[in-house]
DNA sequence: CGGCCTGGTTATCGCTTGTTAACCTCCAAT
DNA sequence: ATTGGAGGTTAACAAGCGATAACCAGGCCG
């Protein structure tokens, strides 16, 4: 049997969690094999027992993230779908923050390191970040009646400022996630303010 | 003589030009000497008539980076300080939004590769930084009464917001440099609403 | 008991990388 | 005219890298 895809998880998911602290460091290039043993308390190679090759480990954990954060964004918004455009986009936002707030390291290396990704998983990682884009694109055009492109704009604008999180996280946690989701709604109420006046 | 510092600009420019265009791309680690060489048009060694080592070219690259961005936001935010404090954060915001959409390589690389810097080089680059952070501390308590720590971390996110512009690039400039302008203010404005009420 | 996955080990290979050395070629100024 | 520096060349080197091979220990299953 090929190396297969399965062992559903712990010692796979253990390596792609340190190796997401070190990529978040010192970028995927500047961490070596070596390096990545050490701090699993193997020896390098012994990292091939679990991943194809370097590419792929990168590959499995860039592609984990940006379907989890699709797969609960979805989930989340379409929860909300009842109770408002606004609750939408709130919660929306509230996922993001939480995200953000929980795995720094993840959010940074999605968006460092996305280049040194193979073609496939290249493609698949923009394909997800496509859709989760796309649906906030859709919320923040129904809550705020800012038009496409502004609210493209907004959107990524909106993820730089929480995903910023890794920059400074001085405060307590909790502080800093109301302080991220209130900013995050007053710039994304602002963007709208181009063509429609606040609907 | 040392390899001296002087040449006033031109092809040491050029060269920290099209190594922060790499750079953005592919990251410190991910571009060979004999890369950078070849962008140039010439072969890898040449490099090392202009700078000591690749990691003294990342130096000077960071370096003039952050000393540009402090100097210039120093002179604009003392410009404006005889209008009121609205207007020295307006004018911290413009200055930011400018210089995020015109050089956006250098703001990725600033801060996707200070990591990789030499220990002396990356204590100026802080040093700068945190005097750049400091004018916006200021800039933001005074201009709507946050707190010290808030005013830090919403300092920090809206950097984020700003230097987002690498990611999206959709908009005409004119309509960016807007959208992103309108979007900073708002979430500093909404920064503060956690201790005050709206001074 | 015997076998065989699973997850390790060490040794080794070949390629790439950063860096240096030695040499060449224009100008510009003495 | 010559000299010297600035900027470029090719060749070579040592180190580090990703990757592979061959081998080994233990726990689970028949």
């Amino acid at each position: 049997m090929p190396i297969a895809e399965e062992p559903p998880r712990s010692r796979r998911q253990q390596i792609i969690d340190v190796a997401a602290e070190l990529f978040a460091e010192r970028g995927f290039h500047g961490v070596s094999i070596y390096d990545l043993g050490a701090a699993m308390g193997t020896s390098g190679a012994a990292l091939y027992k679990h991943f194809a090759n370097k590419e792929a480990l990168l590959g499995a954990m860039l592609v984990g993230i940006s379907d989890r954060l699709l797969a609960e964004g979805r989930g989340r918004s379409e929860a909300a779908a009842g109770e408002g455009a606004d609750a939408v986009l709130e919660a929306l936002v509230g996922w993001h923050v939480e995200f953000a707030l929980s795995h720094p390291a993840l959010i940074t290396v999605q968006f460092r390191d996305l280049a040194s990704l193979g073609e496939k998983d290249r493609h698949t990682v923009r394909q997800r970040q496509r859709e989760y884009v796309e649906r906030w694109v859709e919320a923040i055009r129904a809550a705020t009646g800012a038009d496409e492109e502004q609210a493209r704009s907004g959107a990524h604008a909106v993820f730089g400022l929480i995903n910023s999180t890794p920059h400074s996280a001085r405060l307590e946690r909790s502080e800093m996630a109301a302080l991220l989701h209130r900013m995050a709604m007053a710039a994304l109420r602002a963007a709208a303010a181009g063509a429609q006046p606040p609907a």
